[in-house]
DNA sequence: CCCACTATTGAATATAGTTCAAATTTGACC
DNA sequence: GGTCAAATTTGAACTATATTCAATAGTGGG
C-alpha cells in the first residue's frame, strides 16, 4: 500500500501537471514528451485521455479558469457594494496566489484560436453579468450598459496584470479603486448621447 | 515590363500575406507550405528572410502594431482633450478597418510567449505614455495614476473588442465614453487612500 | 562578357505530434 | 485463487511540419 492519497484520477494530475507547464513556458515551447515526462507517463497516454494537444492544453485552461470563477463567485448574502467588492478582493487573491498561471491565462491563448477566446469570453461574460445582476434596477436599462461594463472588466485585467508586476496598492485600494472607476463611468453613462459634438 | 506596380520589397510583400493569413487562422493553422503558397514562392526562400516562422509571425506583429501607433500619433496642434478624442476616433478606425487583423492583434499572441507579450505591452505602455503626456502638471503626480491609465487602456482595448461585434455605438459615442471614463476615474483618484475600509 | 553577390529552389533532415497493436493491470464474478 | 473482459498503459511506427543546405538561377557593375 504505497500511495497513502491516490484520491486524483489520472486526468486530474494530467491537468496539473499542464497547469505548471503552461504557466512557465509557451505553447509551443510545452511539448508532449515533456508532458509525459513530467507526469511520469507515455507519450501515448496522454492521447489516451485526450484527442491531441490543443485538447488537452484547453482542458487546462477550462480548469484554471472554472476554479478562478469558483472562487470569485458572489455572496449573495452581502448588499451590491460589498458584494462587488469582496469578489474583486478574491479576484486579486487568486491572480496573486497563481500569478503566472493567471498572466498565461489572460496574456496566453493560442493565436487567434477561437476556441481559446471562446472560454476566456465566458469568463468575461459571467463577469459582467454579475456586476449587472448587482445594480439598481433603475441602472440597468442605460444605453450601452453591458458595454461599458465588458470595458470595466478589461479595466480590472488590465489593472490587475500590472499590479502583480509593481505591487503599490494593497487589494483593498485595488478593489476601492476598481469600484469607483465603475460607478464613475457608470455615472458618466447618464449623460452620454444627450452631449453635443 | 509586366509588374507596374513592383515598389515593395519581397520582405514586405510576404509580411503582407502573413498578415492576411494570421488574421484568419491561428499561429498553429497557419503552416509553412500555406505562406509559400500564398506568397507564390519556395519553402525555403521563407527563411532566406525570417529564421524562424515564429520570427516571422514577430515581424508580422510588430508590422501592424507600429502601423497601428503611427495611424494614432497624437497631434500636438489640438489641445489635450481633443488630441486624445481625434486619437481615439483614429483607434476605433483601425479596429474598425483592420477587424480581424486586430483582433488578432489584442486577443492574439502565441501562448504566454514573452516576444509577443512584449511587443502587446510595448504598445500599451506607449499609449500610457501618450496619455500622461496630455495631462495638466497637477495631476502627474497622483498615486498609481500610471496603474490607472494602464487599466484605462485595457478598458478602451475590451470596449472596442465587444464593439466590434455589436455597433451599437458611434465612433464618437465610443470615443466621448471613453474620454469620460477616464476623467471620472482619474478625478476618484484624488480621493483614494484618504478613504476608509 | 565575366565575376561576385544576391535571390531562389527543391530535396534532405530534424523535430515534433499522432496512431496503433500489443502488453499489462484491474476488478468483478465464479 | 482463478478466469476473463474491460480499462489502462506502453513503445515503436507513422505523419506532418519546421528547418537546413548544397546547388541553381538571376542581377548588376566593371
Amino acid at each position: 500500500m504505497l500511495h497513502k492519497h491516490k484520491r486524483k484520477t489520472r486526468r486530474e494530475r494530467l491537468i496539473e501537471v499542464g497547469l505548471d507547464l503552461f504557466s512557465r513556458h509557451s505553447y509551443d515551447e510545452v511539448v508532449i514528451d515533456d508532458i509525459a515526462a513530467s507526469a511520469n507517463i507515455s507519450k501515448g497516454l496522454l492521447y489516451y485521455y485526450f484527442p491531441t494537444k490543443h485538447d488537452f492544453y484547453l482542458a487546462v485552461l477550462r480548469h484554471s479558469t472554472s476554479q478562478l470563477l469558483e472562487l470569485t463567485e458572489p455572496d449573495d448574502s452581502l448588499e451590491p457594494l460589498e458584494r462587488l467588492r469582496v469578489g474583486l478582493l478574491a479576484y486579486f487573491t487568486f491572480a496573486e496566489m497563481h500569478a503566472r498561471t493567471y498572466v498565461a491565462l489572460l496574456r496566453g491563448g493560442v493565436g487567434v484560436d477561437p476556441e481559446v477566446a471562446a472560454i476566456l469570453n465566458h469568463v468575461r461574460q459571467t463577469y459582467v453579468e454579475r456586476v449587472l445582476q448587482g445594480l439598481p434596477e433603475s441602472e440597468r436599462h442605460l444605453p450601452a450598459l453591458r458595454l461599458t461594463i465588458t470595458g470595466w472588466v478589461g479595466f480590472v485585467e488590465a489593472l490587475s496584470l500590472v499590479w502583480l508586476e509593481e505591487r503599490q496598492l494593497s487589494k483593498e485600494q485595488l478593489a476601492e479603486l476598481a469600484i469607483r472607476t465603475l460607478l464613475a463611468t457608470i455615472n458618466s453613462l447618464h449623460e452620454l448621447g444627450s452631449s453635443s459634438r
